[in-house]
DNA sequence: AATCATATACGGCAAATGCCGTATATCTTA
DNA sequence: TAAGATATACGGCATTTGCCGTATATGATT
C-alpha cells in the first residue's frame, strides 16, 4: 500500500516541484494538491483517505497554521508536515501549537524530504536541525514565546551570537576571551557591536533582549 | 583542524563502542573520555579545548544532567550532546534547560552519530524524531514543564528583594536608589549582601539565580 | 576589481561595579 | 531586656565595563 500524500501551497510551480521530488520513490502517492487552506479542506470532505499533508504557510484566504489546526480537529489521523521557506520562530512555534507533525523547509533535498516523511509516519517529528535548535531555544526561554508580534528583526553574526551566549553565562572580558580563543580587545569590540544592534548599553540588557529575542 | 570530541560515560564498554562508531570518520579526533561529570570537569581544568561531548545521563558522582548544566556554564563554546539510552520526558526536558546542543539515543548508527555531530557543530541541533516529536509535545504543553526539582532555600529581605527587581530590569545603582529613595550607598550595601546570599558576584548572576530560585 | 561585512587587535578614558571597611537607628525575638 | 537581624549611610580602592578611536586581513558580493 503506496502513502497517500495532499501538497498544500499556492504556488503552483512549487507544487510540481515537491511533486518531482517525490516522484523519484515508489513508496509515495501524491493523491491531490490545494491552493490554500479552505481547498484543502474542501477535497478533505470528498476524501480523506490520507496518511500525511505537505502544507505550506504564506496561503491566500486560509494561511496553512489555521489548516493545520483545522485538520488536525478533524482528522487526527493525518500528519501534517509544514513545508515552508520561513523559519522565524513565530511561524515555527504557531504551527507546532497548531499541531504540526514536523516543519521542514522547502530547500530540502529529495532524499532528506522522504526520510523526514517516513519518520514522522512511524511516530517521529520530522524538522531539520536549525528547526529543532529554534524549538529547543524556545522550551529554554517561556519568554520568547510570548509576545512574538513586536519583535525586531536583529541580525548577529555568528561569532556576536557566540560572545553573546557567553556573556549569558555571566563570564566577563577575559574568561570569554579564553574560551574563544581571542584577545579581550576583540571580545569587547564585539560586545560593543552587539549593544549597538540591541539597541542596550549593559550585559543584563542585552541578554534579556537576546533572550526575548530568542538570540540565545 | 580535525573536530575534538570528549566522550562522557561510566560504562567502559560503552565508551569504546562509541570510540568505534567515530573511529570510521577521519575529521574526528577523541581527545580524552571521562567516567563522570566530575571526572569530566576535572579534566576540563586542564584542557578545555574542545569541540563537542557526547554525554551520558545516568553516572554516579556527577550526572550528566548537571555536568551538562556546570560545563554549559564554565565554557559555553563547547556544544554538548547527550548520548543516551533512556528518552523520556525529565530526562530530555532536564537536558535541555541545561543546555544540551543535542539528545541522541545510543543505538544510533555511525552515519546518523556522524551527521549529528557535524549538524550540531553547524549551528543546528542534532535529535532523533522520536526526541523531536517528544520536544514538540513539552512545547505543546507548558504545564508539563512545571515539575520542579530541590530548589535551596534562599531567604532574601523585602528590602533585598525589592532591590533585587530592580536590579533584573537591568537599572543601575544610581536609578535604583532613586526609585526607592536611598543612598546608592545603601542599594550597593543590599547588592552586596544580595550577592553573598546568593553567592554569585555580579549583576547577571544574581539575577539568574534569582529567577532559577523564583526569587523575581 | 572594488566594495562591503566580518573578525581580529590595540589604546585610552570615564563611569560603573564589586568588595572591603565602619557606623547608627530600629525592629524582632529569644 | 539583651542579642540579633535589618535598613540606612559614608568612604575607599582595584577591577570591570561601556564607549570612543584606529587598523589590518579575509571572505563575500557586486
Amino acid at each position: 500500500m503506496k502513502i497517500k500524500i495532499a501538497i498544500v501551497d499556492d504556488n503552483t510551480f512549487l507544487i510540481s516541484a515537491v511533486k518531482e521530488k517525490l516522484s523519484f520513490f515508489e513508496d509515495f502517492s501524491v493523491k491531490f494538491s490545494a491552493m490554500n487552506g479552505s481547498d484543502l479542506l474542501t477535497q478533505l470532505e470528498h476524501n480523506h483517505n490520507l496518511d500525511l499533508i505537505l502544507m505550506d504557510i504564506e496561503m491566500p484566504v486560509l494561511n496553512g497554521i489555521e489548516a493545520t489546526q483545522i485538520v488536525k480537529q478533524k482528522y487526527p489521523h493525518i500528519k501534517i508536515i509544514m513545508l515552508t521557506v520561513f523559519d522565524n520562530d513565530e511561524n515555527i512555534f504557531n504551527a507546532i501549537k497548531a499541531g504540526a507533525d514536523g516543519y521542514l523547509l522547502k530547500e530540502i533535498n529529495a532524499q532528506e524530504l522522504h526520510n523526514g516523511i517516513l519518520e514522522t509516519l512511524n511516530g517521529g517529528a520530522a524538522m531539520n536541525p536549525s528547526i529543532a535548535l529554534k524549538t529547543l531555544k524556545l522550551l529554554r526561554n517561556p519568554l520568547s514565546i510570548e509576545s512574538q508580534k513586536d519583535k525586531e528583526d536583529i541580525k548577529l553574526t555568528n561569532r556576536e551570537t557566540e560572545v553573546l551566549e557567553h556573556l549569558s553565562k555571566g563570564l566577563n572580558y577575559i574568561k570569554i576571551a579564553e574560551n574563544l580563543i581571542l584577545s579581550t580587545g576583540t571580545v569587547r569590540k564585539h560586545i560593543e557591536n552587539i549593544y549597538k544592534k540591541l539597541q542596550v548599553h549593559s550585559k543584563l540588557e542585552a541578554v534579556q533582549k537576546a533572550k526575548r529575542n530568542n538570540l540565545i
